[in-house]
DNA sequence: ATACGATTTTTTTTT
DNA sequence: AAAATCGTAT
C-alpha cells in the first residue's frame, strides 16, 4: 500500500485523491506535477480500476514510458494494458484497426516531415510551377502552411494571410497543390502526422459506434501538458471521456510554447467554459529551484498577459543569484561555459547534473567545438533526429519494400540511391511496376532490365542483386537485425556508405544498434509502423542513466526536464526573442514563456550568456541583451535587489 | 535530356 | 550541416 498522505503535500494529494469528474490541474514550473499525475494511476489502478480503462496522453512517448514505469514500482502492478503515449501514437493506434471505417487500407503507412515535402514537392512539379522566377515558397514552407491550416482548423487562405501574408498572391496555387497533396495522400495509402489526429477525430465524430466504444472503455482520460495541445487534441480528448465524463488535464499555461504547430493555450484557459461543472487544482509550491532563480523566472513572466494568475512559492533555501554574462564574442562565449562546465565537474558535480540550453540547434556549434577540444563528454538533443538521417531511412526503406511492396516513396529513394538513377528514370521505372500486383517480384525477374535506359541498366541491376539478397532469406528469418547485416555485407551498403560520408563507420554502428533496437517489436511491419513515430531510441534513454554527459538542448526539447546547472547561451535580443518569432502574432509573449521554461529548469545555478558581437553575418553586429533580461533590470546598476548578477568577459 | 558535382545559401522550435 | 542552385559531363 501506498501512503499518500506522507509521499505528497496537500495540494497533490487532493489532486490525487479526487474521486472523477473534469478536473483541471494548474501546475506552475516544478511544483511536482510528473509525481501528482504518477500517483494519481497508480491510485486509479490501486482501488481497482483495470489498466485497460485508463488513457494517459502525453506529450512524448518517452514520458509517458517513464510514467508508467514508475507507476509499476511504487504500485507494484503491471501497466501495460494502460493507453498510454502521445495523441499521435494513441491516434495510431485506434486507426491500425479502425482505418477502413474511413476508406484507407488498414495497412496504411506513415509518412514523416520529410516524406510529406517530397509528395508536396512533387505536387508542384506536376502543376508545373515554377519556382525559380516567382519566388514561390519552397516545398517546406507549403508543407508548414498546410500543416498548420489543419491543425489550427483555419482555411488556408486565413494561414497565409496571418503568418505569411507575403504569400497572398499565391493562394490558389497553393490551394491547389493542398488539394493534390491529399489526393496523392489517397493514392499513396499514407497519411500525415496531422492525418493521424485529424482521422482519428473524423473517425470518432463519423462513426457513433467507434465513440461509443472506445469512449466506454477509458473510464478515466488523464492528459499532461494540456496547455500545448491544439483544437483537434482537445476534441479527442473531449470525446474519448464523453460516456464516464472523467477527464482530467493538467498544464501550465505559462509554459505554452508550441503554438508554431497549432497548439492553442485558449484550451487550457476556456476549460471551465466547457465544463462548468470542473474543479480547478493548483499546485504552486515549488521544490525544483532556488529562491533567487524563482524571482527571476516569476519577474520575467508577470510580463505576459492574459495568463492565470499564479503565484509559485519556493520552498528551498537561499542560493546563488543567476548570473548575466556578457562575453566578447561567440568563442568567448563557448570558452566560459566549457569552462565552467570544467570546474564544476573538478568539483565534484556529475556531467549528468549540468545542461546547456539554447532557442535554436545552431547556436550549440561553437560550445559543441570546446567540448569536444576539452574533452567534456556531452549529448545533443537537437538537430537531425536519429530516425532521420539518412542511413537509417536508407534500410528501413529496404525493409518496407520487403513488406509492402506498393510503397511508392521507399522504391524512389532506394531507386535513387544507385548511379544513373535520378528523378526522370525512377519515375518511368515507376510508371512500369505501379500497375503490377507484385512489383517486387516483377522488378526482380532479370527480364525487367529491357525496358530500362541504357545509362540506368548497372544500376537498376545492382539495385536487383540487392534486393535478390534480400528476398532469398527465409520469411522468419527477415527481421530487420538480419536485412542490416545482408545489406552491409553483401548489398554493398558498406562500400556506398564509406564513399558518401567521412563518417560510415559511426553511422554503421548507428545501423547496428538500430537492429538491435527492432528486437524490441513483435514484427517489421510494426517496427516499421512506429518508426515515423519515434524521435530517438529509447534504447539510449535506459543507457543514459548510466553515462554521465551534459546535455545540449534547444528549450524546445528541454521541457518537462531538470538539471542543477543551467546555461542558456545566445540571450542576445533578436536570438530568444528570435527575430523571426517576434513578427508572428503573439510572438513577443511565446517567446517569452519560453525564456521562463528555461530558467525553470534550473535547481542551483543559472548563467545566461550572449555575446556582446557577433561576427556570424557580414561585417561584425553589436548585440544587446534580450530584451526579457532588460525589462526585468533594475534602473541603477548595482542595485542589491536586482534578480541577477552580472560578469563580463572581455580582453585576453 | 539527364545526372552529378561544385558552389552558394541558409538555418526556429517538433509529432 | 544540409539544401538549393548552377554549370558541366554523359
Amino acid at each position: 500500500m501506498i501512503n499518500y498522505e506522507t509521499e505528497l503535500n496537500s495540494e497533490q494529494y487532493r489532486v490525487v485523491m479526487e474521486k472523477g469528474g473534469a478536473l483541471l490541474v494548474l501546475a506552475g514550473a516544478g511544483s511536482g506535477k510528473t509525481r501528482t499525475l504518477t500517483y494519481r494511476v497508480a491510485r486509479l489502478i490501486e482501488s481497482g480500476e483495470p489498466a485497460q480503462s485508463i488513457l494517459l496522453a502525453t506529450f512524448t512517448n518517452k514520458a509517458a514510458r517513464a510514467m508508467l514505469g514508475r507507476v509499476e514500482e511504487i504500485a507494484h502492478c503491471y501497466t501495460g494494458k494502460i493507453t498510454g503515449g502521445t495523441f499521435h501514437s494513441i491516434a495510431h493506434r485506434f486507426l491500425r484497426q479502425y482505418a477502413f471505417r474511413l476508406g484507407y487500407q488498414n495497412s496504411f503507412s506513415i509518412a514523416d516531415s520529410e516524406d510529406a515535402r517530397q509528395v508536396i514537392a512533387s505536387a508542384m512539379a506536376d502543376l508545373k510551377i515554377d519556382v525559380k522566377s516567382t519566388k514561390f515558397p519552397k516545398s517546406n514552407i507549403i508543407a508548414e502552411i498546410i500543416s498548420l491550416a489543419v491543425n489550427t482548423q483555419t482555411t488556408l487562405e486565413e494561414v497565409i494571410a496571418t503568418r505569411y501574408p507575403f504569400f497572398l498572391h499565391f493562394t490558389d496555387e497553393i490551394q491547389q497543390i493542398a488539394c493534390l497533396y491529399l489526393q496523392k495522400k489517397n493514392d499513396l495509402n499514407v497519411m500525415d502526422f496531422d492525418d493521424l489526429l485529424f482521422n482519428c477525430r473524423r473517425l470518432l465524430e463519423e462513426h457513433p459506434d467507434v465513440l461509443h466504444a472506445l469512449s466506454s472503455r477509458f473510464r478515466h482520460v488523464l492528459v499532461d501538458e494540456y496547455q500545448d495541445t491544439n483544437i483537434i487534441q482537445a476534441d479527442i480528448v473531449d470525446m474519448l471521456a464523453s460516456v464516464h465524463g472523467n477527464l482530467m488535464v493538467v498544464g501550465d499555461d505559462s509554459q505554452s510554447i508550441y503554438s508554431f504547430r497549432g497548439a492553442n493555450f485558449e484550451n487550457i484557459i476556456t476549460f471551465p467554459k466547457r465544463y462548468p461543472d470542473c474543479k480547478i487544482f493548483k499546485l504552486e509550491t515549488n521544490y525544483r529551484s532556488t529562491p533567487e532563480i524563482l524571482q527571476m523566472a516569476n519577474l520575467s513572466i508577470n510580463n505576459n498577459e492574459n495568463q492565470y494568475p499564479k503565484a509559485l512559492k519556493a520552498v528551498r533555501h537561499k542560493g546563488m543569484r543567476p548570473v548575466i554574462v556578457v562575453a566578447q564574442n561567440v568563442l568567448r562565449q563557448a570558452d566560459f561555459v566549457a569552462q565552467r562546465v570544467a570546474e564544476l565537474a573538478r568539483s565534484g558535480v556529475p556531467f549528468s547534473e549540468i545542461a546547456v540550453l539554447y532557442r535554436a540547434h545552431y547556436h550549440s556549434m561553437e560550445v559543441q567545438m570546446e567540448f569536444v577540444r576539452r574533452d567534456i563528454p556531452f549529448e545533443i538533443r537537437s538537430g537531425i533526429r536519429f530516425f532521420e538521417q539518412a542511413h537509417i531511412k536508407d534500410v528501413t526503406s529496404y525493409m518496407r519494400i520487403l513488406t509492402n511492396p506498393h510503397d511508392e516513396l521507399a522504391w524512389r529513394r532506394i531507386l535513387m540511391s544507385y548511379p544513373r538513377i535520378g528523378k526522370v528514370t525512377c519515375e518511368k521505372i515507376w510508371r512500369l511496376l505501379k500497375p503490377e500486383t507484385n512489383p517486387l517480384m516483377v522488378f526482380a525477374q532479370q527480364e525487367f532490365e529491357c525496358h530500362l535506359p541504357k545509362a540506368a541498366k548497372a544500376g537498376a541491376e545492382k539495385c536487383r542483386k540487392t534486393l535478390l539478397e534480400l528476398l532469398v532469406i527465409d520469411r522468419a528469418e527477415r527481421t530487420p537485425e538480419r536485412i542490416i547485416s545482408e545489406l552491409l555485407n553483401r548489398g554493398g551498403y558498406r562500400t556506398y556508405l564509406q564513399s558518401v560520408y567521412s563518417d560510415a563507420s559511426a553511422r554503421e554502428e548507428d545501423l547496428i544498434q538500430l537492429g538491435q533496437f527492432s528486437s524490441r517489436f513483435d514484427s517489421m511491419e510494426d517496427f516499421l509502423n512506429e518508426l515515423a513515430l519515434l524521435t530517438n531510441m529509447s534504447h539510449e534513454e535506459e543507457s543514459a542513466v548510466g553515462t554521465d554527459k551534459v546535455v545540449l538542448s534547444t528549450i524546445h526539447q528541454a521541457k518537462g526536464l531538470e538539471w542543477s546547472y543551467v546555461f542558456l547561451i545566445w540571450c542576445a535580443d533578436g536570438m530568444i526573442p528570435l527575430a523571426r518569432a517576434l513578427k508572428e502574432e503573439g510572438g513577443e509573449q511565446e517567446e517569452r514563456r519560453l525564456f521562463y521554461v528555461a530558467l525553470t529548469r534550473a535547481r542551483d545555478q543559472l548563467y545566461l550568456s550572449y555575446p556582446a558581437v557577433d561576427y556570424s553575418g557580414r561585417g561584425p553586429l553589436a548585440l544587446a541583451p534580450s530584451r526579457f533580461i532588460q525589462e526585468i533590470s533594475p534602473q541603477k546598476t548595482k542595485d542589491a535587489k536586482s534578480p541577477f548578477d552580472q560578469w563580463r568577459l572581455f580582453g585576453d
